[in-house]
DNA sequence: CGGCATGTTGAATCTAATCAATCCACGTGG
DNA sequence: CCACGTGGATTGATTAGATTCAACATGCCG
């Protein structure tokens, strides 16, 4: 907040800044990235299956989200998708979009062109780097919720995306210290976890009484957050964070690097 | 089978000829890689949560696998490792190993140092998009794994694993038009499916009796190519195979690739 | 041929799904 | 200002898919 710079990519920076050290150069850089700002209402498609996208997008506002259909149109989410992430660099190197990406919410993006992303990465080769980086990060998410669809009970799994919306999101300022935003409906977390609603409405249940945290209307209440980390057995060490951000959703390891640096 | 060059990486190349178009001087470019021939015993981990790799290797036979542990020692088995795959690349830009690599089988491995890859990727361009292109592709796959997880029954997961290995060691020449190598037990398939092992051997039981596929010692027989694939809902596009390759495993697509054609 | 790991089968149990009936919040219009 | 409609959430009863526990069979290796 103390950051007064006007640029619509903020947060993209503040997301970048989370996963690697940026200098005032590169930051430069992607500012002056030549950007269209677009709004687009909730519950729409952003690219679809089979596409060949000429452009990626940047999420400023608001929540999307990575899905696939199975023909009798069951819908299996991959990946939450909050301000700061831009879901489509990979379309630079994988030109066939082989899922789908849609809103949640209404949210604002930044539409870039692949060619200025080109551009960039020719004369900047660290923000090549960088970009790699935020894919590869979020291949790890992927891998992380595997485990969670594999080898965690439902109670489990509702927790740990809880845990990683709030550690997302509390990195990038977006979250405060009792809460977060959590713009989507029972049937998406759902949809999410391979679980179905109802079970889902139960287990939130479950949770609430247990004292861990409640979601209602589009707010996630943290109410102890030791308790739910512990419940879902997150460890946010796949998430690569560093430096400050890590600390701030870790209290344990910086709590370790502090006996380390005596 | 034609190809008689006598490089220990021709497995690799055979596999980055499925999803990439490749010169002569590319393929001698990698095939003159510095490269170290290690042979490791079955199960045996290769890379471990929280290493910081400065090698990268390339598996030339055998299998292996990627896999997390939860504390009380749950196993989520995230990706099979066949010949011509390459799991490590993605150390070079994302330093921190977040997940296990370990053999099944007794595996050969080329070992190759990240200064030598990043050298490589600096006199050709072309094989740093290549291998970027091999990255994202298992991105992918960790994608339609997710589907398999969250939205489909035991029957489906393990008809599509199958299908998946099938189609994968076709494409490179390791499959019979019957049957391929599937050198991994039953707790293996259970830990990579979200199930455990008595439900994956009544399921098998299935398979076999409906006609689409049989497992043992080893060895995966398909029975039923068509079958199986429905069975699945196996849509091999995510692959993303190029030319040749993709055409072997999904008559479908070939044939109206053909109808187009004419 | 023995021994141990792996695979199979059965019975009971449990987690989560399904089916179905409210309930509730919220926005709209009379 | 309140009745009504609607989409989402909750609750209950039942069923199904997968797990667990346990016994037994098979196969592979020395």
């Amino acid at each position: 907040m103390l950051d007064v710079r006007s640029s619509e990519l903020a947060v993209f920076i503040q997301r970048l800044e989370t996963i690697a050290d940026l200098t005032e150069e590169d930051k430069q850089a992607i500012e002056s990235l030549p950007v269209t700002i677009k709004e687009i209402a909730a519950r729409n498609d952003i690219v679809r299956e089979g596409e060949y996208p000429t452009h990626c997008f940047i999420l400023l506002e608001g929540w999307a989200y990575r899905y696939k259909l199975r023909r009798e149109g069951a819908r299996q989410v991959m990946a939450l998708l909050i301000p700061g992430d831009a879901p489509d660099l990979q379309s630079l190197y994988l030109p066939v979009t082989d899922h789908n990406v849609a809103t949640f919410t209404d949210v604002k993006v930044a539409i870039i062109a692949h060619r200025d992303i080109h551009d960039l990465i020719v004369c900047h080769p660290r923000l090549g780097v960088l970009l790699l980086r935020e894919i590869l990060i979020e291949s790890a998410a992927f891998r992380e919720w595997m485990v969670s669809m594999g080898r965690r009970t439902a109670y489990e799994r509702i927790a740990h995306l809880w845990c990683e919306a709030y550690a997302r999101q509390k990195v990038i300022g977006l979250a405060t210290e009792s809460g977060c935003p959590f713009p989507i409906k029972l049937l998406d977390i759902a949809d999410a976890l391979g679980l179905t609603m109802v079970h889902v409405s139960r287990i939130k249940g479950e949770l609430k009484n247990a004292g861990l945290a409640t979601h209602r209307s589009g707010w996630l209440t943290i109410r102890d957050w030791e308790g739910l980390r512990a419940a879902a057995e997150f460890d946010p060490s796949y998430l690569h964070l560093i430096g400050q951000a890590r600390d701030e959703v870790d209290s344990k390891i910086s709590a370790d690097e502090n006996l380390y640096a005596t």
